[in-house]
DNA sequence: CCACGCATAGTCGGTTCCGACTAATCAGTC
DNA sequence: GACTGATTAGTCGGAACCGACTATGCGTGG
């Protein structure tokens, strides 16, 4: 079994991403990463940052350059990327492509308990789902409209494709269930009051 | 603004939902929710079984029952539902369906340094996800099917159903990129090299 | 010309999370 | 009837994570 990644935190990705272009001290990393939209895809929180920066250094991912400081501000210390590091990148990239990590988004688990909400409820709840992840999503296709209108390179904003097809699958998912309840395609066990559960009233001995 | 829940881990969701059946302590819960597959849905460990379980308890959506204990085995506190618990957990639920939340996928990131990858190496790292994606659906949908032999109520499996979309738009989604790079649709700004990047080489000042 | 706000750069401490561990009981089995 | 492995039930310490905070420099409008 291979040893666990040694630096789990994907921020970490990220940061291995910009120092292949250039050297960088970990604000300028953080702005960077603001600048081009990435914060959409990786959760960029500054205390986060400064731990990532610090346990990719300790595994030799990244190596401290030079430690400037300009009038009296505080230092800023610049990292670049090891050969060491280069390789583990496109390792973990690969890796993160080839194999779907088990997650746990949040719509998930309150699907497993749709059941309690009551249909009625349930619908109306999926509705204003759906209207807010098409605002979403129109959002996301006004930004991949802009970009191709400048000839950005579609593989810079993939992410945004991947997006959009992701949304709008669970969009359509959620107007399907909705559609089918109203059908009565997709019946619900009586529990009006989600309280009153049979096999509790039951009254099972042990 | 609403203060942020004071119980954001979704396991104690998953604890709220299986307490509006009967009283329960905290391992038989872990051990409920394995047995129901919900572990597919919810994060179960043990640690934060216990942590939320008291971080609920602290805010009063649960209270602790009796303290019973068998032989010498460690002492099993029971826990049930109180009537506010009962409140917000349809809250919750309400909230969790209504409301998306911006969540940070493992592949959502990979796509977004997919371009550092290169071509070919992309391309097979794909095939090989939409490989691994479709044994998974195929999975999912062996247990649907064995529900409905069964006659489960579809809403009681509804996450798989759900699960089993979202998977089959991410396979979708990876053939068609496959497919457009086979096609030259979406190409590949040059950088055979990852570290030689034009905006790096212009040189600015500062 | 200085007060105020925004940008720069990073530190720090508390909370959350989780895996590894303890420890007793039970069900076989040789 | 003692040993082994699985099951029951929970504790605990360290790692990860993140928000709130510090502190300086820069710009600008009244």
């Amino acid at each position: 079994m291979a040893k666990r990644r040694p630096v789990s935190n994907l921020l970490g990705l990220a940061v291995l991403g910009l120092l292949t272009e250039q050297p960088m001290h970990p604000y300028e990393m953080g702005a960077t990463l603001r600048e081009r939209k990435l914060d959409g895809s990786f959760k960029v929180r500054t205390g986060s940052l400064y731990d990532v920066v610090e346990a990719l250094q300790r595994v030799g991912w990244i190596a401290a350059d030079t430690t400037e400081r300009e009038g009296r501000r505080p230092e800023r210390t610049v990292y670049s990327l090891t050969e060491l590091g280069q390789l583990e990148f496109a390792q973990w990239l690969d890796e993160l492509v080839r194999t779907p990590v088990k997650e746990y988004p949040s719509f998930l688990a309150a699907v497993s308990y749709l059941g309690a909400l009551g249909q009625e409820r349930a619908v109306q709840a999926l509705q204003e789902r759906v209207s807010v992840l098409d605002t979403e999503i129109r959002g996301i296709q006004a930004t991949l409209a802009e970009a191709e209108r400048q000839h950005v390179p579609r593989l810079f904003i993939i992410e945004a494709d991947y997006a959009a097809a992701m949304a709008t699958a669970e969009r359509d998912w959620c107007l399907r269930i909705v559609r089918e309840m109203g059908e009565g395609t997709l019946t619900w066990p009586d529990r009006p009051e989600p309280t009153r559960s049979a096999l509790a009233s039951a009254g099972g001995s042990s």
